[in-house]
DNA sequence: ACCTGAACACCGTTCAAGT
DNA sequence: ACCTGAACACCGTTCAAGT
């Protein structure tokens, strides 16, 4: 029920690393020495496969053939592993090292809309493990931080727009991937309701319900109101008196 | 590690159910008879009082000296509970019936992020359940779409301009309470990176750290471009062709 | 250095059985 | 109608013990 994310068919953004270490298929004996890598590794192959629902580190000593305990070796806990796979799947976002800072954002926000969607686990992986950012995801955030300065944003507000574009593309990939069981519950409610109680009217009209047709349109919606909301940027002449 | 959210000191917004029925003190026996009631707002203060890491279905059974298979007479099952807790907590949510548009959307959104932010679990529960919306949930959500639509915004965009509200609100706050567990990893890797690698420079210059003092500034700067480009709505003549 | 088995302290949910 | 105890099938983590 949070099968949609269309955006184009998605290219595949993970054939980064040594993967399918012939595992995943479920034969007995361990033919691969484990290492630090191996395990994250599988890790992501698994949570890739079965979603953060199945996932667990009893799941993956199962799918490695291995003894949980044996896990404990490599990895210090099941955080620092969810972390080293956060970490790997965000570094294959690259940013654009482009003097159009518009089609360099938009084109890093589309790519990480992209990665979360075919990767829904992973917005859940960082919700739970507590968003402690790895080296690449540093690198990367780093990057994009240059290219939000290059949008001629006064100096002091980079980061206030940082923040801006970051929450949009993470609660909207969380209402994409999270959408409600019903998509049809406008209907169902508004319909129910008694004449007394004033029916949810606006929900009717606007509908804004979660279908993936939909949701690509109002990403670039999102998108291009936040670009601009940059490029007018510090020329506000009738702000209210809300600077601080 | 996620205790700031200062945004004014903050008014008890959750003095509405009957709670605290003289339970959470721990004596033996039940004084009072269990009921749909009772376990909800049970549930909401046992979440309040110690967040969601030590939630389970029998943690609240021990706190309401009662057999865990009780619960499940009362309430189907943990998501169905978690659900009603979601609901009823947003309920405290009131959406001003104003014309002026602009105030009311800021104070929607400074309400939520202040209830949220005082009650971080709300956040990864709402992640956690589902989100599914509960009746009152959508009675608030009703309401904050009519104040959009009266943005003037065209018709058929008030639901990406809802999106792109809520998107950043969700973002906003996910960012705000699950901030890195290390304020301070700018200075830290910025300094031991060898000569070999470039710097993480502009992590080190505008330092998006999540501090309380800057957060509230932050959200400001947020919901000002927002409005700002809700307003410019439909009188955008130069964009380049992401209509669709 | 790498792996195991058993143990500890937990989970959510079900269900026959009690009053 | 409301509550219990025991059971089932799970968890993450530790640790002495094996090679």
């Amino acid at each position: 029920m949070l099968e949609h994310c269309s955006t184009v068919n998605l290219p595949p953004t993970h054939t980064i690393g040594v993967h399918h270490m012939k595992k995943l298929s479920g034969q007995r004996q361990s033919a691969v020495r484990l290492n630090r890598e191996n395990v994250v590794a599988a890790a992501s192959d698994l949570i890739r496969r079965d979603g953060i629902e199945g996932w667990s580190m009893r799941a993956l000593s199962r799918e490695l053939s291995v003894s949980v305990s044996t896990l404990y070796w490599h990895v210090r806990n099941e955080q620092d592993l969810l972390g080293m796979v956060i970490d790997e799947a965000l570094a294959a976002i690259v940013v654009a090292d482009t003097p159009d800072w518009r089609a360099g954002i938009a084109d890093f926000l589309l790519q990480a809309r992209r990665l979360l969607c075919e990767y829904p686990a992973l917005v859940r992986l960082i919700w739970r493990s507590g968003w402690q950012l790895g080296p690449r995801t540093l690198r990367v955030t780093n990057d994009f931080l240059g290219l939000v300065a290059r949008s001629g944003i006064a100096e002091d507000e980079v980061a206030d727009a940082y923040y801006l574009l970051v929450a949009f593309l993470f609660g909207f990939v969380l209402m994409e991937t999270q959408s409600p069981d019903t998509p049809d519950f406008v209907a169902e409610r508004g319909a129910s309701s008694s004449a007394a109680v004033p029916a949810l009217d606006h929900l009717a009209r606007y509908s804004p319900a979660a279908d993936a047709a939909g949701m690509d349109r109002r990403f670039a919606f999102g998108v291009e109101r936040l670009l601009n909301s940059l490029e007018r940027g510090s020329a506000a002449a009738e702000r209210p008196g809300a600077v601080g």
